[in-house]
DNA sequence: CGTCTATTTGAATGTACTCAAAAGCGGTGG
DNA sequence: CCACCGCTTTTGAGTACATTCAAATAGACG
């Protein structure tokens, strides 16, 4: 990027600081931003009209997060996005956004490839969830983000695998012996 | 798109005709194409290594459709590709879709704005996957794609919802009642 | 028309949930 | 600094949801 183009960008980003529980957007709400994790960590999840509530996804340093769909079609938000921790986060407004793609056209080109890849990492999600038992899921979730696992309590990524806090529970003592 | 532009779109793209059950893409191979269903009707499967076999996309008319890590990231499919019916795709391969990108960027945006969309969708699925029960995403799904209710089988639409053919065929017959 | 596969049905089993209670842990205020 | 409060995690018993297996029936295709 050249330097006006930097600049550009800047002027366009808002850092704020979020403290650990605190709430970027809220179910039912609009929500006109996305947000880019620059240190910390957070997570989006749905509580449904039975009150289960479930984790969609967590996000990490370098990470993006938004609801797409209520950001990018004005839909009513189906998530709510929490900090697990004390958090900085770049806030990117919508039509920021679109200004960024009118005047740096690479960006048309980034927000392809970051969208490719979330698109990917979500088929396997599916994949996984289908294809796999829990406790398959839940030993591969450990290793492929350990980090979440220290950041997270375990109803949180129990409400991500999709099963009870209690069932999770069992899951690890199984280990054990 | 001016006509130089179709012209070029045209010229790299190849029509194919394909017969019900013939398959575009084998689990393991690597993929090359990416495929748009002009007519007709397609599924993307696995099977586990349990021989267990899930159904992780229905394509109809409009749609795209591949194995997207393979076809991007040159890892091995995890995916069979087939037809459900008669069906005609056009197939457009990796280095053509660069080519693309890089003498039409308006292509850069379009795919930007398709892959958007198969996120939103794909987060939207899991969010469902997760939070409701499998009689609500039976008839979910029946409500939102009759067609593919109506051209893929009972066992084929079960392993789309991560159940047995018994299981969903007692949900249904519980519907009767 | 016959064959092959899909679908239905039911019984037995296993996986995961609900509810309730106890134990553990972390943060906060006195 | 420690005691208490609230929330998370564990444990177990009872229940509900979903699977496996087997057999009967129905449908689709050559």
């Amino acid at each position: 990027m050249t330097d006006s183009e930097k600049q550009l960008v800047f002027s366009l980003l808002n850092q704020k600081k979020i403290a650990r529980k605190e709430v970027l957007l809220r179910q039912g709400d609009s929500c006109k931003k996305i947000y880019f994790v620059e240190d910390g960590s957070l997570r989006a999840f749905n509580v449904n009209n039975s009150g289960k509530e479930s984790t969609i996804m967590f996000a990490l340093q370098d990470w993006w997060i938004t609801d797409m769909d209520c950001f990018i079609n004005q839909k009513p938000a189906l998530v709510s996005i929490e900090a697990l921790e004390q958090s900085k986060v770049m806030e990117l407004d919508f039509h920021s956004l679109q200004e960024l793609y009118k005047s740096i056209p690479k960006f048309e080109r980034f927000f392809r490839i970051l969208f490719q890849n979330a698109y990917i990492r979500e088929q396997q999600r599916a994949l996984q969830n289908i294809s796999f038992s829990t406790e398959e899921r839940y030993w591969k979730f450990v290793d492929k983000y350990p980090a979440f696992v220290q950041k997270a309590t375990q109803k949180q990524i129990a409400s991500y695998l999709g099963v009870t806090p209690e069932f999770l529970s069992s899951v690890k003592r199984k280990k054990e012996s």
